[in-house]
DNA sequence: CTGAAAGCGCTAACAA
DNA sequence: TTGTTAGCGCTTTCAG
């Protein structure tokens, strides 16, 4: 009713000491009931509920948290929103929070140094009473503070140099490998590499786990052929347009650092006329919801994307509750999934030196 | 240094007095400095400065927020966090947002009204100065108190029945009109709805548009074409099934209230042997970034996801600043997307009363 | 089991 | 231009 209303004036909010007037009791008393006390006599707590129910009472967070109450809000500083792996985590994390009954704030890094550390501070100083950090990049500015304020947090895909921090992460190099092996076995020999920033640990395991997978196939590591990305699809597709043009024999096979490079990967072999998977194959990780949906389907290092996020945020959950635990670091299994984006390679040789000879010319393309 | 202490004693905070103390001033004029009042002595702010930055000083938001200022914090309420409408809109706001430099609180309803409620009450009374509603689903329940509350909110994608929010839409009318239309000139006469929520204004408007368009083509309507769905996947899936098994003669296109639900239309479609767009044709709605990632690319109609978040974060930002200012109503134009799913019918007859003879007949499509 | 009262850290009058 | 002070709404000793 009256919803017409254009008047600035605002209803006056309800507080506490409504609620205690309301129901003939000491703001003690109704706080005692609202934060679940135990010991309050039965009549009393009923009474206060009426009364909070009659009004519609809601707490206020803000002096809640200011006076030492849990805000049962956490934060989660993320890199960035797009659909893909922050999505899926952000999902898990949603997940678990919601079961531990708390709420989530969400920051945006963009990727900046400046933008990631100012957030956790802030974090630091807001409603939150624990925070999430997913794939952050630079950690060591500010994780010693958190750690000298108690402030209780969880790194998702990365690592704390000194090894005393609660860390949920997969297994990037054992991941890594299994690609790069794949597509040895496959045949490949000129495999290419996205590397991802390497200011995130993941990617130096990732990068680490392609060149033993080369070594151990004795397949001689080429610097030309390590591509440098920083997860994006645009970067992806740049320096794949860049090694397809420029680099000679070129690769027959591109294992990207992330599913979206993956994809700018196929953008760009697409426009060079390479067919996938017949004249080139490419591989991903992570396995993103989109990673099926692309044509031809990506083959990829499934990360259990969720499932990261739901563990990161149930460790948080009990370091808050008990914040004289041991760190903890939570490895989970990464698994290969073969889809339609990887095949043999074409005949090929290289002009020069190759190693492989070939009889019926050096540089025809067996198209 | 010092990093390897597991001791649980926390380092106290450094409060707005330490700063008065340090820079040897009152923490009234620290307070001023810090929110950007104009008359302070330069030496003074300086000296300000110095001491904040020596001590590493971050306001607390909670005390900030009590006090009455300005939190920067807005809250988001989505329905969930699926990578496809939510993540794009959210995107948008999130880019909009950083530029008024505020941050955000994202909060999900699983499409649960209990939750949905909640959290918009707990929002207003939390550090949060304002409210971006995504496709709310339970309006009814809230936008009143929050309107004598006074407190600031925009609607994205709904409506308000008394017409006294701001709200961000698209032509959704409009875009299913076009949809329909399109599938009509292509010379399909039995085309499926898979229609929303209807709690969700732009559901009904779509479809809406679904019968003005069939009826301007003179195709009657058949209700056992109308499927109800929800936006997801699983139950486009599962409408898409039923109807290609029970009813006679099929459908021969499908349009979905949105692309979420025609993937799950795809998939049914695909399970039944019919091939997309040969078969069957499949339109979406939104134009989230897997509609063109799809096998065939999705057909579908825009809506400016991304842009609706920014203006509407925009216009909550203004009317933070200004809450005396007029509601307003922002639609944006929504755009047919033609890509790979869609196609002209199959010559195909119904077996009994088929209401279209065949030969040299009226309604043979024109390949 | 319940009440009184002291802050939590900050902003915003009101003085000076 | 700067300082003093009274709360904001809640939790939490400390007494009953």
């Amino acid at each position: 009713m009256n919803s017409g209303n254009l008047d600035v004036k605002k209803k006056p909010r309800v507080t506490i000491t409504d609620v205690a007037r309301a129901a003939g009791l000491s703001v003690a008393t109704v706080s005692r009931v609202l934060s679940g006390y135990e010991f309050v006599k039965e009549s009393t707590r009923t009474r206060v509920m009426e009364a909070v129910e009659q009004l519609g009472y809601v707490a206020s967070l803000p002096a809640r948290s200011l006076a030492g109450g849990r805000s049962r809000t956490i934060g989660v500083l993320v890199p960035n929103l797009d659909v893909g792996y922050v999505g899926t985590v952000t999902q898990g994390i949603d997940q678990a929070l919601s079961k531990a009954n708390c709420d989530l704030v969400l920051y945006t890094s963009h990727h900046q140094a400046t933008k990631e550390i100012y957030h956790v501070s802030a974090i630091a100083n807001g409603i939150t009473e624990g925070l999430l950090l997913v794939a952050p990049q630079f950690t060591s500015a500010y994780l010693d503070m958190l750690r000298d304020r108690g402030f209780p947090y969880v790194l998702i895909d990365q690592t704390d140099a000194n090894n005393n921090s609660d860390v949920v992460e997969s297994t990037n190099y054992q991941g890594a490998y299994e690609a790069t092996r794949y597509l040895c076995q496959l045949g490949h020999t000129r495999i290419a590499f996205i590397v991802g920033e390497l200011s995130v640990w993941s990617a130096v395991e990732r990068l680490r786990g392609y060149k033993a997978a080369l070594a151990d196939h004795q397949i001689p590591l080429v610097p030309e052929l390590i591509l440098q990305g920083d997860y994006q699809q645009q970067t992806g597709y740049e320096v794949t347009k860049q090694v397809l043009n420029n680099v000679n024999p070129p690769p027959t096979a591109i294992f990207a650092c992330n599913d979206i490079s993956a994809f700018g990967a196929m953008d760009a072999a697409r426009e060079h006329g390479l067919r996938i998977p017949d004249d080139i194959s490419i591989i991903g990780f992570d396995d993103i919801p989109q990673a099926s949906l692309v044509y031809p389907k990506l083959t990829t290092v499934r990360q259990p994307l969720q499932q990261m996020g739901q563990v990161a945020a149930e460790m948080l959950v009990e370091r808050i509750m008990d914040p004289s635990r041991l760190p903890r670091r939570v490895t989970l299994a990464t698994q290969l999934v073969i889809r339609d984006s990887c095949a043999p390679p074409q005949l090929q040789v290289s002009d020069s030196q190759a190693s492989f000879p070939e009889t019926g010319g050096s540089l025809a393309p067996t198209n």
